[in-house]
DNA sequence: AATAGAAAAAGTGTCGACAAAAAATCTGCG
DNA sequence: CGCAGATTTTTTGTCGACACTTTTTCTATT
C-alpha cells in the first residue's frame, strides 16, 4: 500500500491484531455482524487477507460462523463464560504446576515486583480495578512462560487470550474481589517460590474457580442466551 | 462447480478435511512444505479455500508457518510430544472431572460396550492396537461430550485432535501397554460410574500420565529437534 | 392496510491474475 | 572441479471480478 514500512509483517497478520481490538474495544459487540465488505473498506485491505483473520478468529472461538451468512462476534452466556472459565482452571492449574519446578528465583522477583505494583496502585485507586486489569492479565501470561511448555504459552496468550479478554468485560469487579484476587495471587507466588507443585496447581485453580464464581454471580442474567444467527441483526 | 450436490458445505471446509487427511494419512510427512499450487491442483479447486483451511491448522498447531517461506508439518519432536501430553492431562483430567457430575446411566453403559469391545479386540489380535487405536479415540472423545462443556469438546475434538493424532503415530505401542490401558480405561469408567468427580480426574490423569511415559520411551531420539524452515527440504 | 410475491441490492464463496519474494538453475571464474 | 553471482522459475501474498445466495425493497392483490 502506501503507507509506512511493512518489514516483512503480512497484511492477514495485521489484520488479525487490528480485528481482535476493535472486538476488544467492543466497537463490534457481540453478535454483531463482521462484515467483510465493510471492514475491508475500513482495514484499507482487500477481502482475502480480512478473511484469513477471521477464519482464525473462529478457529479461537471469536467469532462464530455459518456457512452462507456469515460471521458474527461471539455471544458469552452466563453458561459459556463459566465453561470458558473451566477450561482456564485446567490449562492454568497445570501452568502453575509446571511452572512450580521450573521458575528460577530472577522470575519470582518480577512476580512479587508484580504483586507490588498490584498493591500499589489498588491502595492508590481503593482496589477498584479498571487498570489492574493489565497487572492481572501480566500475572498470568507470566507465569504461563515459566511453564516452559509452548503449547500451555499459546494456549493462554493467543488462543484463548480474546476470549478471556471478552470474560473480563462482562465483570463489574467488586473492589472486595480485587483485594481477594490480590491475596490469591500472593498464595501462588509463594507456592512458586517454594517450588511446590501440588500447592502451586491447587492454589491457582482456587483463585480462578473464585474469579469464576465472582464472574457468575456479578453476570447473573445480564446478556441472553440468544443471538443463534438470525437473518438481519436490528439496528 | 461441475461435480455433485454441494449442498451448504464450502470448499474451504472440505478442503480443511482433506489436508487433515493427508497429514494423518503420512502422505505430508512432519516437515514437509505445504504447496499450495500442488495442493489446490490435487483437490481442484483453487488456492484461496485452501489458503483458509492452512491458516485453520496453523492455528491448531498442525502447521508451522514462516510468512514469506510457506507452511510446513509440524516436525513434533520428543519434547513437544511430551509437552502435548501435558496439556492433554490438564484438559482431559478436567472433562472426567465434568463428565462425572454429569454423565447418564446410558452413557456409562455405552462406556461399558466400548470397553467390551476394547477387550474382545485385543484379546482376538493379542492386544497388538492397530485397530485399538480407533476404539481408544472413541473412548476419550465420548468422555468429553459427557462433560457437556462446549469448549472442552472442542478442545479435545476439534482443536486437539490432528496434533494428538500425529502424536499417536509417534508410538509403536507394546501389547503390555496396550493392556494397561485397558485396564486404565476400565478404573476411569469406574469412578464415572460411582460420580466421583476427585478420582475420574485422577484416573484420567494417571492414565494420560502413563501414556506419556510410554510415549517418551518409545519415541527416545527417533524425531529430531530439527528442520527449522529451511529454504528447500531435500528430496 | 396488511401480506405475499417479485425485483433489486448486498454479501459470501470462489476463481484467476499480478507483483514481489524466494528457490532453483545457469553461468563464469578461480 | 567447486563455488559465487546472475538469471530464470516457482511460490507467496494480495487484489479485483463473478456467480449464487441471502436480504431488503418494491409492488400488487385481497
Amino acid at each position: 500500500m502506501l503507507d509506512e514500512l511493512d518489514d516483512s509483517t503480512t497484511v492477514a497478520d495485521s489484520a488479525l491484531a487490528r480485528l481482535t481490538q476493535v472486538i476488544l474495544d467492543g466497537e463490534l459487540k457481540p453478535g454483531a455482524k463482521v462484515s467483510e465488505p465493510e471492514l475491508a473498506r475500513r482495514f484499507g485491505i482487500s477481502r482475502a487477507p480480512l478473511r484469513e483473520a477471521i477464519r482464525r478468529l473462529e478457529e479461537r472461538s471469536v467469532l462464530t460462523r455459518a456457512p452462507r451468512l456469515g460471521a458474527r462476534v461471539v455471544v458469552l452466556s452466563p453458561a459459556k463464560v463459566e465453561q470458558i472459565f473451566i477450561v482456564r482452571e485446567a490449562v492454568e492449574g497445570m501452568i502453575a504446576r509446571e511452572a512450580a519446578t521450573r521458575i528460577t528465583d530472577s522470575e519470582i522477583a518480577q512476580l512479587r515486583e508484580n504483586l507490588a505494583r498490584q498493591k500499589a496502585r489498588s491502595e492508590e485507586i481503593g482496589f477498584s480495578t479498571f487498570l489492574t486489569r493489565e497487572l492481572d492479565s501480566d500475572f498470568h501470561t507470566f507465569i504461563a512462560r515459566c511453564s516452559r511448555n509452548e503449547f500451555l504459552i499459546k494456549f493462554l496468550c493467543e488462543d484463548y487470550a480474546t476470549l478471556i479478554g471478552l470474560c473480563r468485560k462482562h465483570l463489574r469487579q467488586v473492589p472486595e474481589r480485587a483485594y481477594r484476587a490480590f491475596v490469591e495471587h500472593g498464595r501462588i507466588v509463594d507456592a512458586l517460590a517454594d517450588r511446590d507443585a501440588d500447592m502451586a496447581e491447587l492454589a491457582m485453580r482456587r483463585h480462578i474457580q473464585a474469579s469464576r464464581q465472582m464472574m457468575v454471580a456479578s453476570v447473573q442474567e445480564s446478556g441472553g442466551e440468544g443471538v443463534r444467527h438470525r437473518r438481519r441483526l436490528p439496528k
